[in-house]
DNA sequence: GATGAATGAGTATTCATTCAT
DNA sequence: TATGAATGAATACTCATTCAT
């Protein structure tokens, strides 16, 4: 390994740890109320030190949806990669993925959300608010293509696969807000979990044409 | 009418004025980058009047939760009243109360979802943090309860009807929220309108226990 | 009496009410902490009303001092008329008088030690300043007089008679303030008068050039 | 010197810096209408950086009381220490003493006074009130002990010492405020030291159990 | 690279004062 | 006269960001 490539190692590693603090830090106190220097305390750093691995507060923000689309395109091309699979099964796999996504960093989707105010992504640099769009938009057109699947096999009713691949995505993100302002997500975590099992069992029933029977 | 009354009457007059100018402006800019500056112009007013009528900026905020809250309540309750209704039935006058309060403030679920954050929490009064939980027990309650009777009825499937009530509004907020962040909102309101009428077509068939074949 | 008349009593009945009302307040949170409001509540009366009597917060707070001036003076006046008492017993008077004045109005010593403040007197008017000036140079005189007299009679040490009544008044408001920053004014009122008394044995002992035996 | 060492005495630099700057500016044009940009201007700093070493314009204001406090018990403790000296002579190192706290810091007595106010106090941290009630009891204790003292050896007449301690200050900050509130701090020095002079003068001639003659 | 003290523009909030009723 | 809602200038305080060490 040469120095360069140990060099770059080492600097993901900040990157990683100051993530995996400021992520904290903002699940909980939202990113209007999160200073710099509570993310700093919280990753033992000092304020400095986050600006040599962050353009600014919001692109730390913003690095932190990157992290988890990343993930959840990794899960979800695993799960389209199996085309041998039934559309029925292809399904459950997507919502083993998302359940998948949802155990990896459970308090990053709530952060997901608060990126979606316009005036955040103003502060972008075009280059990280280009990569966001473009895995956000391949993401779910994976998603999107198993539906497509399943309604052409006349498995899943003929609804806009879109719209269905929105709903699922939907679904998914607002049962783990909703029960997450709840303040549930840590003391009653099996509940969740419960609740976002029958949500997918409903989506599932919902979707097919044929009944379980 | 007496003295007291009207004076209570222009109150509440003004206080309207300020959350409609309020809401404007924090769905055009956010919550962070509006200034309460920015709210008093619009609504014709000085910065110092809008502190007779709301504690701080957090309260005025959470204010427009609370009356999209109160709307919710009132359809809830007018739905929970058709007690002849089958359950099938009621379920329908459920989704179409829900579409109506999106139809009231489209974007203020939005707003409902910063409330989360402990840091703002901190800044309500406890006046208005009791009535924010209060209204939203008392619509989950609701709610649950039009599950409980379906349950009951052999109607739905027998899943936990408080989770099946979170499930519903989970959807709802999260079909929302997410179409909101793609920016679609304003744009391409019949595809929100569109995406959330299958979202519960969707939900419907999943929670019932014979299929429509 | 005339209407004219009546009407100026009615004023002048309104004044004291607000300045009443305004001395506790003052007296508690002092000049910078008090608002206009507070007074206002304190009297029972709006904001606006204030501004009807006193033409601004400080002429307000000013009007205290002249009050408790003017009462002095009454009394000052009082012992200085009696010419024929020896020194000793005019000086005794003296301090009777000081002691009157604090069973007056025992909060506003601690008021009028707010006003030396140079912000405050320069927000008064020409008129109020000059008859607050007046009055305290002419209690001084009358305090001067009465030292001086002692002095020529070879009962008080011979020092300038104007020190020594300077220090009799910072003797008395000295104990005042410091017994109030105490916080005992209101729980231990006695030990206020005692300490009161024992200061000016202890100054009537000093000054005097015999002792008591 | 460690390095710590070394940040501290930096630190507390710039505490002095700024109170220095602050006594100047609150001197000049009180508390009120002194702004905290007048005092990072006066310090050459920013306004914000006021804040790393003072919570709140309150705390900073009573900070500069504390300092004297602190001086006075440095010399108090001095005077204490001469146990050899008789009551008399000790009393005359006391009002030495005073003399010197006063050339220490004139215009701070006058600080003092503003913190009675039960509004100011809650702005200051519990650590910094708890530190100026110690040292204000741990002065009055030391002037309390050298009267029992006197009293004791029958050099003074017999009055609750507690009581010629609390006169003894009363005397001494009621004639700095006195001389203050009548413009003369500055321009007639001499004449307010010769009035202290006096004052204690009279207090010694008071207290004593005989007479010089 | 890392630090953290310093910055200073930006804003929420206060409150003396006014004025239409 | 009395009111008290409205004003808006004033200012305490915050915090993202920088930069000398």
């Amino acid at each position: 390994m040469g120095i360069r490539e140990r060099k770059e190692r080492e600097r993901e590693r900040r990157r990683q740890q100051i993530m995996v603090a400021a992520k904290r830090v903002f699940a909980e106190k939202g990113l209007n109320k999160t200073t710099m220097e509570d993310i700093a305390r919280e990753a033992e750093l000092s304020p400095g030190t986050l600006y040599l691995y962050f353009k600014n507060k919001d692109e730390l923000y913003a690095s932190l949806s990157l992290r988890i689309l990343q993930y959840l395109i990794i899960r979800l091309e695993h799960v389209n990669k199996s085309k041998s699979l039934e559309p029925e099964q292809r399904i459950e796999s997507l919502t083993d993925a998302l359940f998948d996504v949802y155990d990896f960093d459970p308090l990053m989707i709530i952060n997901m959300f608060h990126l979606q105010s316009s005036e955040t992504l103003k502060n972008l640099s075009e280059e990280l608010l280009t990569e966001i769009e473009d895995l956000s938009r391949k993401s779910l057109n994976i998603i999107t293509n198993i539906f497509e699947d399943g309604i052409k096999s006349d498995v899943f009713i003929d609804r806009h696969p879109v719209a269905l691949a929105d709903i699922l995505w939907s679904l998914f993100s607002g049962v783990i807000l909703w029960e997450s302002s709840k303040k549930i997500i840590d003391e009653r975590k099996d509940y969740l979990r419960e609740t976002l099992r029958i949500a997918f069992e409903v989506f599932n029933r919902g979707c097919r044409k044929k009944k379980d029977s």
